[in-house]
DNA sequence: AGGACGATTAACT
DNA sequence: GTTAATCGTCCTC
């Protein structure tokens, strides 16, 4: 069973709803983990200012602009990797981050790939804890999710909006925050509180 | 060539 | 509530 790439157009903004209660399996490393979504957040392209593809592309958002269907992951902090399902027509960026959800296969190897968590509701409880619990980073970045014999494979897609999908500001970002274009399962135990953007590091004061 | 910063997390007080 | 960790990417000389 898996997903016909036809059903991740027309963008991310109409996929992003859809993909709540989704379900995305990995056999990186020979173990089967598989989760059903519960947050995720729409990202444009060159008219979204807090989208990777805002500038143009390049070397890391290439596949961005690919066709729909494959995943495009990316480095973040200096140590954590986070991944998104690419949805747009080819040439145009469009991708949906997958912000969190609940394991409902392989709970025992999203365990070991997560010594940090003690309670299950946390293990794919943010977009860095997510990829870590499906072993996505350089290695699954492009992976086709639409390819039944791929590592990575979007394996159900709701073909409606659920009810019970809410919306609101993307966590994280500094531009474009009036844009509500995250959604997620109201209720959800692994849904992240709103966190503004903004920089962690204080820019030098020319006080000092 | 240099530097600012990030679609975050874990470990603190 | 705060902050360190840590490095690829991209912008600006």
């Amino acid at each position: 069973m898996f997903v016909d790439r036809a059903r991740l157009l027309p963008h991310s903004r109409i996929l992003a709803p859809r993909l709540i209660g989704a379900v995305l399996v990995s056999d990186v490393g020979g173990h089967e983990v598989a989760v059903r979504l519960t947050e995720v957040e729409a990202y444009e392209g060159t008219d979204d200012p807090a989208s990777h593809a805002f500038r143009g592309p390049t070397p890391r958002t290439a596949v961005m602009f690919g066709p729909p269907g494959h995943l495009y992951c990316y480095f973040t902090y200096g140590m954590h990797w986070c991944a998104n399902v690419v949805c747009g027509p080819d040439g145009a960026a469009s991708a949906v981050l997958l912000r969190a959800g609940t394991i409902v296969r392989g709970v025992e190897h999203a365990f070991a790939r997560r010594p940090a968590a003690r309670h299950e509701r946390d293990l794919a409880r943010g977009p860095a804890r997510l990829a870590t619990c499906l072993a996505l980073g350089r290695d699954t970045d492009g992976a086709d999710l639409c390819d039944p014999s791929a590592p990575v494979r979007l394996e159900s897609l709701p073909s409606r909006r659920r009810p019970g999908v809410a919306s609101g500001p993307r966590v994280g970002i500094s531009v474009a925050i009036e844009r509500p274009w995250r959604y997620w399962s109201a209720g959800d135990p692994t849904v992240s509180s709103y966190k503004a953007g903004g920089r962690t590091r204080r820019r030098a004061d020319p006080a000092d």
